[in-house]
DNA sequence: TTGAAAGCGGTACCAC
DNA sequence: GTGGTACCGCTTTCAA
């Protein structure tokens, strides 16, 4: 007679290993472990007693063990613009901070591309064919990177977007602040601040853009809701460039004098800062705007700027790799939007987030003199 | 002759371990290892031969087969208040959270006391007793504890302090949401938020206690440092405790009919908030509060509370976790101090934290009636 | 003071 | 289909 197993169920003094599985069925280690990875050539019956005893036994791989022995180097892919530099490079520290702990089980490969949505497409479709496990990304132009997705998502590659979504896709899930929120957070700061009422600006990139579209929906609803009599003025697209955002604002300052404040709600905050002071109009503006780089500290510093609103690309960055990691090492599934808290940087708590930032102090922070 | 070790000195194709070491020099594993862990019994000279080739080979130990042999389970002990359970609860969350992916090398013990500083020396001790690894304890009280520090700074045993630090001891480092920057952080939003100017009022508990002095020192700084005509009105000491914290609150309300805003700079805002209330005074104070927990929630979705300055117990649990294994594990010293930015919650991006609190949505948000 | 060798728990390969 | 076993890199013991 085989010897009653259930006696064998019980917990033993240390966690069960696939020895203790393979002995309590009299099979062999080798029989276990094909059974548990669902491996071809093993009949089904022994597998599921197999399985049957694992489950009794409470068995969980040991995967110091496993590691050791297969070597297997997880890869996974990370793409990621250049342009900004400061904030994209943030976000890849995060990246590798998280992943230190897991290294050299975990292998991480960047890879940049110079914009936004310009040229990621085919980075996707080298890091499929070199057989990435995984990776992060973040889609400029969901539209173009959709059969990508779907294509890694057949291969069961689990795709991760940071700041940026591709909704409607197979992606894992999008780690990002938030836009809604942070457009409302905006909205309900300059109404606190502004308490006697009047019109404020709301400068974009794209309307046409999911996550502007949204932090202009957050914005107006939470000036709408606050008490104070405050309402939404011009909407601004200035396409995070430069030159055009300096021309509309200051275009913008010309027919508003009545304006009380302005939300920059993407990075392209420096023209208009610049605009408003050429035109004389700061001491009587307040100033939301996005994101944190060097040359913003200065303004900051000197209280034209009443606030930003910061995207945490560090936080970003680990929260989307721990994610992905706890994917491909045991199959958790993430919840399909991780949303990170905006944090409101303004001149008191401005060192903090400094320190963390690879500013110059010398010079670079100056505003510059119109 | 001894093979020439310098052609050895080149990075080979996989990761260089022990074994690579040992034929280098020609000696054996047991050696290269005692020399790596500094064990009694061997040969300074051999020693450092080994210690320079390790390095020049750019050795780094193999975590997985480490902890598969070795089984070190690394025990730490985690001190913390019952009182208030909801924060103290959230730290001892982040820190099993961070040391969920060490498990089961790294495990960590709980223990409570019931209120801060009340009983944590016993269980100091006991934990020396017991062979712990390191400390991560809330000082309540750093003069008591100094002696069990310094005791276990003689043994090699890492101490981190959370929330609150006990300066001038040798513990290895304290995270905590650095308390300057949380009240001038308080004083530029009231600042901002009164621009018409007035008084504010600061509660906290003891301005004997260094983290309370400290938030007072930088709301104080930050409305001096603001451009509007507001200025520091009463400071009350309320001792943590609601009763006298409410009645406090209405006898300066009555005293002071020119309030215009109060900051309660610890977590026992609620009284407070009650006798504003009940005093009929509330629409005319801007309130900023100290920290998130069911009670509050009411409060700042009605408006009542215009902010409340969150001390992230959470990621203080995990930066103080991962401070102590990464100095158990390799010998990394974090900064004498690590501070944590405290998050600005408002309405508009309330949800986004108290999806990580166990709220219970339905009735308890209510702010209570008089 | 040092060397040799036995595992730790899985994986992968070969033989049956 | 299944059993047996060498081996991943390190720690630890025992013998020299």
């Amino acid at each position: 007679m085989s010897t009653d197993s259930r006696q064998l169920t019980a917990p033993p003094g240390r966690p069960a290993g696939i020895k203790d599985i393979a002995k309590a069925l009299g099979v062999s280690t080798g029989t276990v472990d094909r059974a548990l990875h669902a491996k071809p050539g093993i009949n089904p019956m022994t597998r599921a007693r197999v399985l049957r005893m694992a489950e009794s036994l409470g068995y969980r791989p040991n995967l110091a063990a496993r590691y050791l022995k297969s070597r297997k180097h997880l890869r996974i892919s990370v793409h990621l613009p250049q342009e900004i530099a400061l904030f994209w490079d943030s976000l890849r520290d995060g990246i590798r901070d998280a992943a230190a702990p897991f290294a050299p089980a975990l292998q991480v490969d960047f890879r940049s591309y110079p914009r936004l949505g310009e040229g990621d497409t085919p980075l996707f479709e080298q890091a499929l064919r070199d057989g990435t496990n995984g990776l992060i990304i973040a889609p400029g132009n969901p539209a173009k990177l959709r059969s990508c997705i779907r294509k890694a998502a057949r291969r069961d590659i689990p795709v991760i977007c940071v700041v940026t979504d591709a909704p409607d896709t197979q992606r894992l899930t999008a780690v990002s602040a938030d836009p809604f929120t942070v457009g409302a957070v905006a909205g309900e700061l300059l109404s606190r601040y502004l308490p006697s009422g009047g019109r404020v600006a709301f400068f974009t990139g794209w309307l046409g853009t999911h996550d502007h579209a949204e932090k202009l929906r957050g914005f107006e609803g939470s000036l709408d809701a606050s008490r104070g009599p405050i309402h939404l003025g011009p909407v601004v697209e200035a396409h995070d460039d430069p030159r055009e955002g300096y021309r509309r604002a200051l275009k913008l300052l010309r027919a508003h004098r009545d304006l009380k404040g302005i939300y920059v709600s993407t990075v392209n905050s420096l023209p208009v800062l610049q605009a408003a002071e050429q035109a004389g109009r700061l001491q009587n503006l307040t100033i939301v705007t996005t994101d944190l780089f060097p040359e913003l500290v200065g303004w900051i510093r000197a209280g034209k700027v009443a606030a930003t609103l910061y995207q945490r690309p560090l936080t970003q960055g680990r929260l989307a790799l721990l994610a992905l990691y706890q994917y491909l090492l045991d199959g958790t599934c993430p919840p399909p939007r991780i949303a990170v808290a905006p944090h409101v940087v303004m001149r008191s708590n401005l060192n903090l987030f400094l320190e963390r930032l690879p500013v110059d102090e010398e010079g670079v922070n100056r505003p510059r003199q119109g």
